[in-house]
DNA sequence: TCGGTTCAGAGTATT
DNA sequence: TCTGAACCGA
């Protein structure tokens, strides 16, 4: 055991090392890009185990992706060799799934409630808006979704909620509305499951004693990324005796707008009284001009807990920084790199193409396709967000739960049944009137309810399901699955739809998924989809006479049995809902990669080309107006200035095609920010003055006279064909030498570029880019506009 | 029920 | 400019 322990720390840095080895204390680990932060958890993990600090069952670590769970419990499994079954290790979402099925009774849910992804909730809110006949112009679903879920990660149920004013009462009725509508049919969304199981714990005194005992020793990853109500759990688990090993990067926190508090980094320092906090600081990954890039870059930040990288790799090559004139020569100039780098001897796959949002990389994959490079874009729809997948999963969640009205609705009517719109609305005023699911209002429904016609198709979509139910009951899930996709008419509806070869494809795809579920689970190949190997004999007799509704600390004290205590359907309904799949890109074997800075997070290329380096687009223009925006922003460059190994591109252009408007942006300050000695021009250097900042305040700034520079003579031909009020202002500009795409100083605003002009003689304005200070609309009769 | 037209909106995203 | 959702007529 000894040999084991001293082979796990073999090559692990000083810190590393460090933290690996803490004794049994509340830690903070700070680890910074590319420091082998997931070596280190893992590590840890092994450590505590080899070491027989830790019985595998004592451990609880959580992540925030199934991706990065995973990838823990293979590195773990190849360090030591433990009863990975034993352990919790899994995603938040995933672990309160764990437990909330465990305990659903104490939860106050149904033994096979469903969870519902963010499509489901947003139609399960449009229904109910639709139910409550509330207009939804006047309360946007999406809006009241947001609220809903913030309201649940703030730990606040409706009736806790304060509103101030009439409309925010509107959002707090209709949340508890929403919150009656998921307990009636048996549906829980991914923010509940996380609040159910934290009031569960909070409640239940019984049950939080026993996970207290249970988890000595509690890792996090990505804490940064943590939002209230996860540390609030994590805290809750903690209790008074546990160990909790934190492990983020705070300056890698990017996910503040899904709501992601860094400040539980430093809540977690002060009310843990954390004195281990250590920082990983040594990168393994970038090379030292990168490197120095992303120190400097983010010593722009304030609220920071302080850290920098450093390698022993030394500098290797400077950044280069290249200015084109519009988005179309960015793309281009993309091809022309990527060529070059592929004839150098690399692999395409060794380059990644960033961008800071989804809508950039259209252009890109356009010049690409063109060149013939084969790519990959991240993103798009996953496997079970597909529409057929969640059809026939909407027809598997029936034969589970026949309460659940959302996957009732989904497939009641396709494939096409002729079971309209009027008749499910009748169904539905009998549902609510009665206040049940749609199929119980079925089962009680009478020819004085609904038309003949109608009560028998309804009828026999019922005793499909039934027939389903019934027919699969004993079947493996892989077999029943196929089942459910031939007997429901999906499989043939969509042989006969056009484009219905790749949605079979991916029916079959579900088949095989299924059955690579089971025997990841460890269900035996053969289990019947229904059968739940749940029996009294593992309750603890003491407690369930002790306490009767307390069903399951059986399932605490024998933790192995949990996943066989769920059926491999049940299970299966949840694997879908909590794992959405991998995006869909085509598998491209030797593709360059491209995607968006976020979805870059965790991620290493040799080659990383950072694009659309633009004020307004990188800094977003959005983030600009919120509270610390700037400086996640700021972060999500560190991010993605960190993700490259050996070269790194910086790249902007002068003209941008954005929501149909050429636009003219001036680079992103984030190049400025970068010291010169580290980059690269590969386009000469332009001269980019910024106005001092506080002088924001702008109004039309009478008495001043314009002092124009003399008109150009070329300004006529520059003149496009637009609104006649366009044309008007572009003639009144022009004769102040004013064109779209003229770089012009302002002696408060500093340099910015027109982007617009209109109005004619004395009304004739122009709207003016000027960066850090914003778009301005000035009157050229009076602004002090200087060409420069 | 489908197909076309119209209209608003256009940021990042995991579970 | 482009997209997706909503809506309307056949």
């Amino acid at each position: 055991m000894f040999i084991l322990t001293t082979d796990l720390l073999r090559g692990l840095n000083e810190q590393q090392r460090a933290a690996v080895t803490l004794p049994a204390q509340h830690a903070l680990i700070l680890a910074g890009a590319g420091s082998g932060k997931t070596r280190v958890l893992t590590t840890r993990i092994a450590w505590l185990i080899a070491s027989s600090q830790l019985s595998p069952q004592g451990l609880l670590a959580v992540t925030f992706t199934n991706k990065a769970a995973r990838e823990m419990l293979t590195r773990l499994s190849a360090m030591v060799t433990v009863n990975t079954k034993a352990m919790w290790v899994g995603t938040f979402h995933g672990l309160c799934n764990r437990m909330l099925r465990a305990h659903y009774r104490d939860a106050a849910l149904p033994a096979s409630f469903q969870i519902l992804d963010t499509q489901d909730q947003l139609a399960a809110i449009k229904r109910m808006l639709k139910a409550m006949q509330v207009d939804e112009d006047k309360i946007p679903p999406r809006n009241l979704m947001h609220f809903i879920n913030g309201c649940k990660e703030d730990g606040q149920r409706a009736a806790a909620v304060e509103a101030f004013d009439d409309y925010n009462r509107r959002f707090v009725e209709l949340y508890a509305a929403y919150e009656a509508q998921c307990q009636r049919e048996g549906v829980v969304d991914f923010a509940e499951l996380l609040l159910r199981s934290f009031e569960l714990l909070q409640r239940n005194q019984l049950l939080r004693e026993h996970y207290q005992l249970r988890f000595r020793h509690i890792l996090v990853d990505e804490f940064q990324d943590t939002n209230g109500l996860q540390y609030r759990w994590l805290k809750m688990l903690a209790g008074a005796g546990n160990v909790l090993f934190a492990v983020g990067d705070d300056d890698q926190s990017i996910y503040g707008f899904r709501g992601a508090d860094v400040g539980n980094m430093m809540a977690f320092e002060r009310e843990f009284r954390v004195e281990n906090l250590i920082k990983l600081e040594q990168n393994y990954r970038s090379a030292g001009h990168i490197l120095d890039c992303a120190n400097a870059l983010i010593a722009n930040n304030h609220a920071r807990l302080g850290k920098d990288l450093w390698t022993e790799a030394g500098e290797g090559e400077a950044v280069r920084v290249q200015e084109l004139v519009s988005d179309a020569g960015e793309a281009q100039w993309l091809v022309e790199q990527i060529k070059a780098i592929v004839r150098d001897g690399d692999r395409r796959s060794d380059v990644a193409v960033l961008y800071r949002s989804n809508a950039q990389s259209r252009l890109i994959e356009h010049a690409l396709f063109s060149a013939n490079i084969p790519y990959r874009v991240y993103g798009g729809l996953r496997f079970f967000e597909r529409a057929e997948v969640k059809h026939a999963l909407a027809y598997l969640r029936l034969i589970e739960q026949d309460d659940d009205d959302g996957a009732f609705l989904r497939v009641v009517n396709f494939p096409t049944r002729g079971i309209g719109a009027r008749s499910l609305e009748q169904l539905q005023d009998l549902a609510s009137r009665q206040s049940i699911s749609l199929m119980g209002a079925l089962a009680r429904a009478s020819a004085s309810d609904l038309s003949n016609a109608a009560l028998t198709r309804l009828r026999q979509f019922q005793q499909l399901i039934h027939s389903l139910r019934q027919s699969t009951a004993m079947l493996p899930l892989a077999e029943a699955v196929a089942l459910v996709i031939e007997q429901s008419g999906l499989s043939q509806h969509y042989s006969h739809e056009k484009e219905g070869q790749e949605r079979l494809e991916n029916l079959q795809e579900l088949v095989n998924a299924a059955a690579s579920f089971v025997m990841e689970q460890g269900f035996q190949p053969d289990t019947p989809i229904s059968l739940v190997a749940t029996d009294g004999s593992d309750l603890n007799p003491v407690l369930s006479t002790f306490m009767p509704d307390m069903q399951t600390i059986m399932a605490g004290s024998n933790e192995a049995a949990l996943t066989e205590a769920m059926s491999p359907l049940a299970a299966f309904l949840s694997h879908a809902s909590l794992e959405a799949g991998e995006h869909q890109a085509l598998a491209g074997d030797d593709a360059v990669q491209m995607m968006t800075v976020h979805a870059a997070k965790g991620l290493e290329f040799q080659h990383v080309f950072i694009t659309g380096l633009e004020e307004g687009l990188f800094p977003h223009e959005n983030a600009l107006s919120e509270a610390q925006g700037l400086e996640e922003e700021r972060r999500l460059m560190y991010v993605a200035i960190t993700r490259a190994r050996e070269r790194l591109y910086l790249s902007f252009a002068q003209t941008r095609m954005l929501h149909g408007q050429t636009r003219y942006h001036l680079r992103s300050r984030f190049i400025e920010e970068l010291p010169e000695q580290h980059l690269k021009w590969l386009s000469p250097r332009t001269q980019q003055r910024w106005a001092q900042p506080g002088s924001a305040s702008f109004g039309f700034q009478h008495g001043m006279s314009a002092s124009m520079a003399p008109l150009g003579n070329d300004q006529a031909s520059l003149l496009a064909p637009g609104r006649k009020s366009e044309a008007d202002a572009m003639g009144q500009g022009s004769k102040a030498g004013l064109r779209i795409g003229q770089s012009v100083r302002h002696d408060r605003f500093g340099d910015g570029v027109v982007v617009s002009l209109e109005g004619r003689g004395d009304d004739a304005r122009a709207q003016i880019n000027f960066g850090r200070q914003g778009l301005k609309w000035l009157a050229l009769s009076v602004a002090k506009l200087q060409l420069i």
